[in-house]
RNA sequence: CGGGGUGUAGCGCAGUGGUAGCGCACCCGCUUUGGGAGCGGGGGGCCCCGAGUUCGAAUCUCGGCACCCCGACCA
């Protein structure tokens, strides 16, 4: 390609709404195009790293097995019924009627059309195992979008969907992507770590994350200094405190005059605020529940999500406290009734709390679980922190920020049940097939690629999702001497291989060296009186501040080293 | 969905009541060729939209829309 005949314009200065480095970058070098909040065109430089990234993926998921399928975007609502996810599907799901009135989605992933895919046409174990695969666009329609490519509303989502006969075949499947993607971002130059994730609005049970850790990451990542646990801190779990369980006390009420807060109590009792019992309210459903943790841990919604069954929680209203009779700052699970009580396990490490009386101004001394006050469920649901024990008993929890580049869920049967995918065994019973599915944001990886990869200067590509391999800036282009060196070049380049932007317009030196960096094209060759001087052509690796000259017979060897 | 911010030329910005300007980009000419060159000339704007106030609105008022950031939520 020639720089005079290619289509999109680098700029100078990035629009000022792009704060994010990647977000500037692939719009200063002309890669992207913003249409909208969340929805990108690609440019044909952009467009070009996106499609080496799903050739890529294309590559390992045949490679592990994979079968491509294509799935429809819009599909009538109906099949989101079955799944129960036409209500549940957090963010909302895009939808529109169409001629008849029909209410169609348009799908933000393909759960649903995989199961109906599969329950199709799968009757038998022998037509088990297999892996579809499809690199489509998805639209969620986000409530904020940002960061340029790293979250956007329409994108283009590799997604897998595994279907086994057992949980044993199950862990194949999932084993095998998990290898598959590990080799995918390994090509593609980026440093991931797996961590153990919440599964979210997908379902299922175990699913891990792809994290590539950075700075600009919105995800955060707790992981052990010391071992190789790493989870996110939504699922990140750690071992809690415990204390010896001594003689349990008589409970007897005292007064704690505008105490409102665990610090506050435990600062005029003298006791760390793990002596306390910390009751937070949520409303899930429209009804309050009491949340007990120790005072000296917080609660994690995503656990607690969880432990009552899927329903988000939110923190309860003033108004919504008041209602069920409850006092803010002096409230605990002791004595009440018709509530629903949520404890987490912290509370069972310990004994004789500190906790609120119920009663405005007073608290109580010696609450215990059971004797004092009950758990309808008893669980974890206290957030881990930075400096908290690792889970494995392995050294402590570090917080680091991460972009969230892959995912993978084991989904068992969740829906398989729903939507009735099942087969006939060996031995003649109905089963219900058992489900894994990957996904891959392939223009997140795109800007994940950029914000690991970048320097003052612009983008530093590696090869395998750069637009070119090589960026050959002739100068002097004046003299035909050169310029017929420049085209020769070109052409042998490219003969050899090689994927060449040639800079051929008639511009300063500086434009085009600074053009060249800030695609992040990770070789470059210059010709120019000056190299011809020199003894032949200048051949620089992005990455390398320092040029090489060589003949120009010895350029193809030179750039074979660089790109190396 | 809560809070904050911004909408003026392709991009970055100035313009506090008298009908719009600067830098870069763009076009033409000459000059120039090692890190976004120089000189001269030129083109380009429903000043986000709508209503109002005013003799007169980019500017003031009201309403709307869009986009960005923080949070909530989220793969």
């Amino acid at each position: 390609m020639r720089s005079s005949q290619l289509f999109g314009k680098t700029l100078r200065q990035a629009p000022a709404d792009a704060e994010n480095i990647s977000h500037q970058l692939l719009t200063r070098a002309g890669f992207i195009q913003q249409i909208a909040a969340g929805i990108f065109s690609l440019q044909p430089l952009g467009n070009r790293s996106i499609t080496k990234i799903r050739d890529i993926i294309r590559d390992e998921m045949d490679r592990a097995g994979g079968q491509e399928v294509n799935m429809p975007v819009v599909q009538p609502r109906d099949l989101w019924e079955e799944s129960g996810r036409a209500e549940t599907f957090v963010p909302p799901l895009a939808s529109f009627k169409d001629r008849r009135e029909r209410q169609m989605v348009i799908a933000p992933t393909h759960e649903e059309t995989a199961t109906a895919m599969a329950r199709a046409s799968v009757t038998s174990y022998r037509d088990l195992p297999f892996t579809i695969y499809q690199i489509q666009t998805k639209f969620r329609d986000e409530t904020r979008p940002r960061g340029g490519l790293l979250r956007v509303r329409e994108f283009e989502m590799k997604d897998a969907y595994s279907f086994d006969a057992d949980e044993e075949g199950m862990d194949r499947s999932f084993q095998s992507m998990i290898g598959a993607y590990r080799r995918i971002f390994k090509r593609c130059g980026l440093d991931v770590v797996m961590v153990e994730a919440d599964s979210g609005g997908i379902g299922g049970k175990d699913s891990n994350e792809f994290v590539l850790l950075t700075e600009s990451g919105e995800d955060i990542i707790l992981m052990s200094d010391e071992s190789d646990y790493a989870a996110n801190v939504e699922k990140a779990a750690f071992t809690k405190k415990s204390f010896p369980i001594g003689e349990l006390g008589e409970v007897e009420e005292f007064a704690t005059p505008g105490v409102k807060t665990i610090d506050e109590l435990a600062r005029q009792e003298g006791v760390s605020r793990s002596k306390t019992a910390k009751a937070v309210f949520y409303t899930v459903d429209g009804e309050v529940v009491v949340v007990t943790i120790r005072g000296d841990y917080d609660v994690n919604e995503t656990k607690l999500r969880n432990l009552l069954g899927g329903s988000e929680p939110r923190l309860s209203t003033p108004e919504e406290v008041k209602a069920v009779g409850l006092v803010a700052g002096s409230a605990s699970a002791v004595g009440l009734k018709g509530i629903r009580s949520v404890v987490d396990d912290s509370i069972t490490m310990g004994s004789n709390y500190l906790a609120g009386a119920n009663k405005e101004g007073f608290h109580l001394r010696n609450v215990n679980i059971d004797r004092d006050f009950k758990a309808d469920i008893l669980g974890d649901i206290a957030e881990a922190k930075k400096g908290y024990p690792s889970p494995d008993g392995k050294g402590k929890l570090v917080a680091r920020r991460g972009i969230e580049v892959g995912h993978v869920f084991k989904l068992g049967n969740v829906y398989s049940s729903k939507m009735g995918a099942e087969y006939t065994d060996e031995d003649g019973q109905q089963n219900q097939i058992l489900m894994g599915c990957y996904g891959i944001g392939v223009g997140r990886l795109l800007a994940a690629a950029v914000e690991a990869n970048h320097d003052d200067s612009g983008m530093v590509l590696p090869r395998a999702i750069a637009p070119y391999d090589v960026y050959l800036a002739g100068l002097n282009l004046n003299d035909p001497d050169i310029a017929g060196k420049a085209e020769m070049l070109y052409e042998s380049l490219q003969n050899a291989g090689y994927e060449v932007l040639f800079d051929d317009r008639d511009a300063p030196p500086g434009v085009k060296f600074k053009d060249a960096d800030l695609m992040g094209i990770p070789a470059r060759v210059v010709i120019s009186s000056r190299s011809i001087e020199n003894g032949g052509v200048e051949v620089k690796a992005r990455a390398e501040k320092e040029s090489v000259v060589v003949a120009e017979t010895d350029t193809l060897e030179a750039v074979r080293k660089v790109l190396s």
